[in-house]
DNA sequence: CTGAAAGCGCTTACAG
DNA sequence: CTGAAAGCGCTTACAG
């Protein structure tokens, strides 16, 4: 079944055929209505591919998942709990405003090639970037050989010429929100407040360091390398943090840059003998699902990944549509979600020692 | 950039072009190194649609995830924390394959739209369809329209002329995990089991009934319609199951049909005033991810989710190619997670009785 | 071994 | 208002 037949059996030409499916303005109803008939009755549907030849968008977008893992292949994309709803929401939005949408994930820097591949052979036109490192070269290469992108996590340059200036860029208030975290740990009296660090090749990883440093600094208390452990922002990490950190230092706080890393501090707290929150206070940052349902449930700050899929997807779109590069920045914000985790300290220092006395000798 | 201008610079014609991209054996080694060289230089990658256009496949799977929902349409797939882990698997498993993954969500019936859209256009020729109901007849007029496809938690059909027959078919074993879950509690010293049932229009709904009423008759414990709650696989239905429950009747265990719906009974128990597992054993099925973290954490039934997607994938994509109906039906495993939701009893009954007696005057 | 040509199924300027 | 024709970028039988 294709316009040639239905031109056939509707008894108009192929040009007609068309004119009806592409709703040009100057076809008779009573021609429309026939054709349009001939068109229900045999479930026809114009040719993808036979349109895209001719000129027509793809109304295909890319979602690329970027996981990229140091050292094995063991890990893979279905383990991690952040890019679920993401997803889901893009492909939500997307197929709202009609356009379909590619998951393609990259474990590899080699796996881009997936990536460029349907770009080249005119699949899609723009894509979603979640995961990726900071000025990641091979998506630089992707905008500049003209792929439209929105892309998250990833920092706002003044280098004019930078070619992630030509993207849609949406974050999360990455400073704002460690800031807010470090903040309200110093509200309910902390000053040993330890920071296990996300993946510094990320902007969530440096950026919320930075937030952190800075409510430190307003707050007049003395930033200690040894309260900070890096991690990576997977649990284990946040695990073997925990047992870094505690080896020493003896903060009464933590804040861990995503909630996965806190939920394996959690662990590696609990094996050591403290309580959360009585002997240590921990705060998390992204509430995704899990963390609702811990014992004691994860305080934590949350931005909408509902908001932050919607701007991407409908900003890459329109500069899709427009064909103009939209550069629009946006800044998701983030909110303190106040749950079980944290506890005022008012004078703890000893009991906090004598328990580390017992318990480390 | 097209196979014309790569011939011109390579100086052939497009014919050889199009031989050495795709492998034809007669081209001789220099003239083939000398045009991947042209092809190389220029980031030349042949265009989809065109190939396409020309018979190639489009290499393009579609994965459908369907959650339909009766009332609203505030709940979206993105609350759903079954569906990530199996889409990001699906993907990598086509990924490796070489396929593309278009990912399609429905909430509602007309949502089918879009899957016959990218079916009858010829973006795709096979998908995978989740979350779908029993006997769904909007699947069948796909797969009876020559859609290929591979349906996951759907009923292995007697009737060789019923439409399902032609899909692959991938459940987890339902009769047997609910059988196995049941058994669990009885052999603990449980009689007076619950069971909060899942979505009855799905297969792992209904099944779970059948395996729960199984075990108990093996077990020569009476089968009691006040003991069985019906639920629909969400969150919400375990809660306000569980409470339901508690109003006529008093039982020491509850197997439901899922984690999610067990980790709304927990909520409600815990209302109640019940302790897991001292006052109530409690197992689950799916082992969701939060279902480990939980506090009791999660007894429960767990399938391979990576092992359903991997057959999906590669039966899908090999019926495909050898353009042949693979009708393989497949039955995953389902083995028993014991964690800490539930408890031998012995002769506790007037126990339970008196909490009962204090609790519920 | 290699090129010229037909044709996949559309859309759209062109002519009437 | 409508049709005939060109052409999008490929692939592949055909001829040499």
């Amino acid at each position: 079944m294709n316009s040639k037949d239905i031109a056939r059996i509707a008894g108009v030409s192929r040009s007609t055929v068309s004119r009806v499916i592409n709703n040009y303005p100057n076809v008779p109803p009573e021609t429309k209505e026939k054709v349009l008939k001939v068109i229900r009755e045999y479930n026809y549907v114009p040719h993808a591919s036979a349109r895209m030849l001719r000129g027509k968008s793809s109304k295909t977008i890319g979602l690329v998942i970027v996981d990229l893992k140091k050292n094995s292949d063991i890990h893979k994309v279905y383990d991690n709990v952040y890019f679920g709803p993401f997803t889901t929401a893009v492909i939500d939005f997307a197929n709202q405003l009609g356009y379909n949408v590619l998951v393609i994930t990259v474990y590899k820097t080699r796996d881009y090639k997936k990536v460029r591949e349907v770009f080249y052979n005119k699949t899609i036109n723009g894509a979603i970037f979640i995961g990726v490192k900071n000025d990641d070269p091979d998506i630089k290469n992707l905008i500049e050989a003209g792929l439209k992108t929105a892309v998250i996590d990833q920092e706002i340059r003044e280098d004019e010429d930078d070619a992630f200036n030509k993207s849609i860029i949406v974050n999360m208030d990455n400073v704002n929100g460690a800031y807010e975290a470090t903040k309200y740990l110093i509200n309910l009296g902390h000053t040993e407040i330890a920071h296990i660090t996300g993946d510094m090749e990320k902007l969530s990883g440096f950026a919320r360091l930075e937030g952190y440093k800075k409510a430190l600094k307003e707050a007049g208390i003395p930033f200690k390398s040894s309260l900070v452990v890096k991690g990576d922002f997977v649990e284990e990490s946040g695990y073997k943090a925990a047992y870094k950190l505690f080896k020493k230092a003896k903060p009464t706080a933590i804040f861990a840059s995503n909630d996965q890393m806190a939920i394996g501090a959690m662990h590696a707290l609990e094996e050591m003998g403290f309580k959360v929150p009585e002997d240590v206070s921990i705060i998390g940052f992204d509430d995704i699902t899990i963390s609702r349902y811990l014992k004691p449930a994860l305080t934590t700050m949350s931005a909408s990944l509902l908001q932050m899929a919607e701007l991407a997807v409908e900003n890459l779109i329109k500069s899709i549509e427009e064909e103009i590069a939209i550069t629009a920045k946006f800044v998701v914000p983030v909110k303190l979600v106040e749950r079980e985790s944290c506890k005022r300290i008012e004078m703890q220092r000893e009991k906090i020692n004598d328990k580390y006395a017992l318990t480390m000798k």
